[in-house]
DNA sequence: CAGAATCTGTATCGCTTGATATGCTTTGGG
DNA sequence: CCCAAAGCATATCAAGCGATACAGATTCTG
């Protein structure tokens, strides 16, 4: 039996010299994960990358899979929380039963947010690809993926355009939110193509500006 | 070195039984890296699905990189074909610059026969995997996959757009069509997720109508 | 039917993978 | 200062990887 790994977090402050090595074998981690997927990635590579040897990943995470799985809570708990803050700062800002304008106001700022997080910085690249794969192809990580980070941002998104939309039937409205989300989330996962198509070497400051005039124009038009 | 991997195509109609072990070899290797990546696949499964034995591949496609990259072209000769057909058939319909009205009605088959494939049936799911991951992480098949499957798609549909839009910028017009067919592909790679969000158990029938409804009113809205 | 070309299976090589046994060093509380 | 807990490195294992040597079976041609 390994040596008692180290229990979820650190109780009594603990160690400082082993918590950081945690948080480098993590970052590494998340990154290999996310290009290579959980079969493509290697454990020695991790550990390189991460400085450390490689019995040092299965005394802090138990393994390869307990390592994955430390990745997903990680997304869950640093860019979940960096999502839906936004979403849900815009949410709290809105009146009880707010009126259409009011919605799409909201749903500007939200969209805006999460266009800056996906095209306009390389920030969100790491772990879209990790959800992405998880997403596609459900794994051990799929539910607390789906369940923290992905339903909870398109449903809100729904609510929001439901707003808007008053009218609309339920299910269109949430057809539309998916489509909403997921064509943002392409600028992050497929980036190489995006960047080629449109000719730019990166998509920050104006191209971003760009691209959020094109989904400021389509909140624009969603009417009945 | 190996016997002379056999040329291209069958040259005099060649013997029957390679052929058919070749194309059972391609088919089982397309849903292998399309579901697990080139590195995560192995050459034994592909080899066991296609009921073949391990140095079948080698003979026929010189080693799982050649095998890969015979993928690719598969992919481009059956699927981009099936994918393109529709577009180019609406674009040869149309007359010299036509009007919006047309340019809109055009749009709207195209972007029907591409949800009819990608959300309707599972069948494209083979090789959106197989080509997102290459437009994500470009590997030794994105330039054929880019250059003849995706470009010419998306370019075909924004010059469309560009039609039912003539005031607007041209960077603005590709954005649109980048967005509208990212949107529709999520259907196809993130399936499940798709499927769990909007709660249902397929996506065919009344559910894919429901769909094209939706970007029928994206494509209605598209407007100065 | 003979012989060459084409195809297929067995066995194995060298390498990388994830896991782990074992002992040394570092850390911080008493 | 001491020692138990925590952190870390070397070395190695069994399993699985892609590749391939080689012999046998199959298929078409003449």
């Amino acid at each position: 039996m390994p040596p008692a790994p180290p229990a979820e977090t650190s109780v009594t402050a603990r160690y400082r010299k082993g918590d950081e090595a945690r948080g480098r074998i993590l970052e590494s981690a998340l990154a290999a994960f996310g290009a290579d997927g959980f079969k493509g990635a290697t454990t020695r590579q991790i550990a390189e990358e991460a400085g450390v040897s490689l019995p040092a990943l299965r005394y802090y995470f138990g393994g390869k899979e307990g390592l994955y799985l430390a990745c997903a809570q990680e997304i869950v708990d640093r860019y979940g929380q960096r999502l839906l803050s936004p979403i849900a700062g815009a949410w709290t800002a809105l009146p009880p039963d707010p009126s259409p304008e009011a919605a799409r106001a909201a749903l500007k700022t939200v969209l805006g947010a999460l266009a800056e997080l996906l095209v306009g910085t390389r920030e969100a690249e790491v772990w879209t690809g990790f959800v992405l794969r998880e997403m596609a192809e459900p794994g051990p990580a799929f539910d607390i993926l789906y369940g923290q980070v992905w339903a909870p941002g398109v449903d809100l998104i729904a609510r929001l355009i439901g707003w808007i939309l008053p009218d609309r039937p339920t299910e269109a409205v949430r057809i539309e939110a998916f489509l909403l989300v997921s064509s943002l989330t392409s600028f992050s996962i497929v980036r190489p193509v995006a960047l080629k198509y449109l000719a730019w070497s990166d998509a920050g400051g104006e191209r971003l500006a760009a691209v959020r005039r094109v989904i400021d124009g389509q909140v624009d038009r969603l009417s009945p």
